[in-house]
DNA sequence: GTCTATAGAGAGATAGAC
DNA sequence: GTCTATCTCTCTATAGAC
């Protein structure tokens, strides 16, 4: 692994740890194992750095999503699948931490790829969703749109309660009554 | 409003604002227009003074939704009152804001605030559920601490959404979400 | 109670040698 | 490409005068 790379990895995984804000070049450099004029020489700066880890850390999140959506099943199948997959709770979310820090939504630029993220994500939902009552799996009562903005709020806000509480227990728990609110729409077969 | 109140409050606009990790002493001290000495005379530090704030804040949450848990009405509306309350989006949660800062979940005593403040909310609003189960308003089948925790997290990820999109548009269809999939739920009159 | 002085450490870069 | 030196601010206090 080359230097560059070293640098981007480290600067994910420090600002998924402590954000932008609470995130210092020699720290990165540190991590990476990298000098002064070897950050420099790569990045502009610590925003340079930055967008470079937001990006790469946005598209796995993508990339991991897109597996459980595009997987065969239903679609409270691939939806419960998605919700349910192993996760780090306790670490939160690499995307929606960002969220939170002044830095990073005081910046058109750094703000740009979490709003593209839940953007799509909000949308591949909604298609599922949509898709799911096509089939007649789902009722039509539900607007996708909304259910699926819902579904990314639950993930989002469990982070953050069980952040608060120094356990996963609150994020099962949200998922495990989002689930249990769904399937009164699920049409049985 | 003596001194020490204007540091409260500025800590507690600041941290807000910014965080623990982003706010300053130096900060709080100009927002406050107090001097380095008065600040060190009323409190030990940053440490002291965010916990006097984080307390003032849960303190403030807590009233504001209690006036919602407490007002006549059946639960489901008690719940949508809450829910639909104004809000400053944008701004997010003053409480589940600090659950994604590192220095504050690392503090066993600052993160108490936070822990027992959601706690608090999950309950009540068990107990709001619950209540409307035993009165027939509300059917049989929900669990009302996973509906509870649900609520919360709609919420708590709202303001992540809503904040990475620069827009108060993915809270309100989050929320718009769950209240669809709650009236399911509503045992009509 | 409030003020000013001082201080070691880190943040966030720039410059120039190799 | 990487290294070391240097620089200006800010962070988070402590000390002592008033």
């Amino acid at each position: 692994m080359d230097t560059m790379e070293r640098l981007i990895r480290s600067t994910q995984e420090l600002l998924w740890e402590r954000g932008y804000v609470g995130t210092s070049p020699k720290a990165i450099q540190r991590r990476a194992e990298a000098g002064q004029g070897s950050m420099y020489h790569h990045f502009d700066g610590k925003p340079g750095l930055a967008l470079a880890a937001v990006r790469r850390s946005a598209g796995e999140l993508r990339a991991e999503a897109e597996a459980r959506f595009s997987a065969p099943g239903t679609a409270i199948e691939r939806i419960t699948a998605y919700l349910l997959r192993e996760r780090e709770v306790l670490r939160g979310c690499p995307i929606g931490r960002l969220a939170q820090d002044p830095d990073i939504v005081a910046s058109e630029e750094l703000r740009r790829p979490l709003e593209e993220t839940f953007a799509w994500l909000r949308g591949r939902l909604a298609g599922v969703l949509a898709e799911g009552r096509a089939r007649g799996e789902l009722s039509d009562g539900l607007v996708p749109e909304e259910v699926a903005a819902t579904i990314v709020a639950v993930l989002q806000g469990g982070y953050v309660v069980a952040r608060a509480a120094g356990s996963a227990e609150p994020f099962d728990q949200a998922v495990g009554g989002l689930l249990a609110l769904l399937r009164a729409h699920v049409t049985l077969s």
